[in-house]
DNA sequence: TTGTATGCGTTATCAC
DNA sequence: GTGATAACGCATACAA
């Protein structure tokens, strides 16, 4: 019969010392792999591991935060987890994060500046050892991002440009996927080419419209300004849909011909279809679409969506990957730069050639 | 000049009973709320906190855990985070979460069994207190949720019926799903209606054609079997899509005559229109389409997808509070009960009376 | 290369 | 009503 396992109390530190007959401090630099375990006899390593595994010995977490005062945890802050943008960035966090002593503490701040704001104070008194904000377009983030520079942990925001705030962060080159866009549409034989904007204030709107025109202008591409629609500011995650539908509307009403419309981003081009198609007006046929970001949804509705990738999980990769560099450097802080990854073009079924009439 | 704080040293319970002119005893009792509260003085108190605001102190969770033998955590394990059937799920369970003193500690098996075992013990090793699981339909679980079970904590399960392992559980009820499916299709006079179901395996398939049988039985309504696919056992979280896109395809070449379709969910559906506009049907003209799930993009497609709505945000947090509960009465489980929430049924544009000439 | 002693910040058990 | 004191389990400086 094994020796009688005292009924459901912890195995500590202390009783594995006992056991394998070492001290307590020996056996903690063994199993915690300490700078010291170096100098460990390979043979009391060997005899402390055993007898930890058949003790089944787990160190206690709380105890170990703190006397060694760290977490072991990093936060990440979500402005909006049913963002399906939101998602893959999450993934990449989570598998770059896999495999480090770090766990992610993830929160979601639903779109509120209040909970965000609860949130960030909730993982400080967590101790988190780093921060990661996944950031949308929707959310006014006013002064909140100054509050997580205040806190001096190594910080970085990934979705939204924030190099002007001193933090640093990863987005997708928005200027890149503009001109993408138009080139695709130029190359199809467009000419007459409609233009759904983000909203005025958003940056990751102005850099794709920059890059449409840079594009425009290269190539002598006429953007005729009529045919240019600009999203309403607002804050409802569904937003995006509704303007373009009504900004599609209006196009229509304008009775100004366009054969390709560029939308904003992949909600604002399924609006766009469904103003079209209530409009009598087929995709690809009589327009050709273009969206931005390449949401699962582009992928599935029918005709699929054309549209401008953003290496999602891989932005949230690298994001994670900055902050374990300051981390692993003991750094502050990472480095305020704004980090560009390219986007791609995806091709589905919704741009085809111009038709012949209207070449 | 304002005394001088010591240089970024940590305010703690010591300095404040000093500060306070209290023992730290006291500081703890008043400022945790503990039930010896009850018994200080209102000025006591109301000196305490005072001073413990003015030094700004934060209570040391790592100190407190260790010492109270509580993390004030749950565990919150998903399946798949990509699967926008968990997101509002998880909305859910943060709302409920949110004002209670626990933090939810999310972890994304991504699909896997082994990163989910690897999750569940690392959970455990943060001495959560509770847990949900967040399953969705793709995932083989195996054996891991009697790993769950074998934890002496609240879990609870949410998204698959878990009964038979002792877990308590709570989903939609899938049976009056598939009976209010074909109810409305039979309502708008069709009666020539094929049928997509979920892979045989799944407890949510047999219960969702359950409902559509007992609906037809009552109605006199007959259910062609050979206008009914079952979609094939899979683990790609887009297989639904391909999986209704193949079915409908199959059906398409046997020329048999049907209105209507009701596709397993809003994913089988998706794919189940583009492969009717491939054929150059047109949905609701020629074929009304109904899903299941109400995802996010059942709403953004054209037509927009009607739909049984699976009230997730509130599976979500029935399941949390169940768990709460039992923590409240400091139970070592959940009821192993299954709870059923009625699903709705949503309508929009893919489904339309039938036809004069097929009425 | 290993052992001893100490303290991280808090809460719980008493005693007053 | 309040205070003294002893843990909680671990990691580290220092001693050996």
């Amino acid at each position: 019969m094994p020796p009688h396992k005292p009924k459901s109390k912890r195995v500590t530190l202390l009783d594995v010392a006992r056991k394998a007959g070492f001290s307590p401090s020996t056996v903690s630099i063994v199993l915690s792999e300490a700078p010291l375990s170096r100098y460990v006899a390979a043979q009391t390593k060997e005899r402390i591991r055993k007898t930890a595994a058949a003790l089944g010995y787990r160190p206690d977490v709380f105890a170990r935060s703190l006397r060694s005062r760290r977490s072991n945890t990093v936060g990440v802050l979500v402005f909006d987890i049913s963002d399906p943008f939101c998602v893959f960035i999450l993934q990449g966090i989570e598998k770059t994060l896999h495999g480090t002593p770090y766990l992610p503490i993830l929160m979601d701040a639903h779109n509120d500046q209040k909970r965000f704001a609860g949130y960030l104070d909730l993982l400080m008194e967590r101790r988190v050892e780093g921060l990661i904000v996944v950031a949308n377009w929707l959310f006014d983030e006013g002064e909140l991002l100054s509050t997580v520079k205040a806190e001096k942990i190594p910080s970085v925001v990934v979705g939204r440009d924030t190099s002007e705030k001193e933090l640093g962060s990863v987005i997708v080159d928005n200027e890149a996927g503009g001109y993408e866009v138009m080139k695709h549409l130029y190359e199809l034989g467009h000419r007459r080419i409609a233009v759904i904007r983000g909203p005025d204030s958003l940056r990751d709107s102005q850099r794709r419209w920059a890059g449409m025109q840079r594009f425009a202008q290269e190539s002598g591409l006429e953007l005729d300004p009529r045919k240019v629609r600009t999203l309403p500011e607002v804050l409802d995650p569904t937003s995006g849909f509704q303007g373009g539908l009504q900004a599609t509307e209006d196009l229509l009403r304008t009775r100004l011909k366009f054969t390709a419309l560029a939308a904003f981003d992949d909600l604002t081009a399924l609006g766009a279809m469904r103003a079209l198609s209530a409009a009598g007006r087929s995709v690809p046929q009589d327009c050709s679409m273009v969206g931005f970001d390449d949401v699962p949804m582009a992928g599935f509705c029918t005709p699929g969506l054309t549209t401008i990738r953003q290496p999602m999980e891989e932005m949230g990769g690298t994001a994670t990957k900055r902050m374990l560099d300051a981390l692993a450097a003991s750094e502050t802080e990472v480095s305020p730069d704004l980090q560009l990854l390219p986007p791609t073009l995806v091709l589905r079924d919704s741009t085809a050639p111009v038709r012949g009439k209207d070449a």
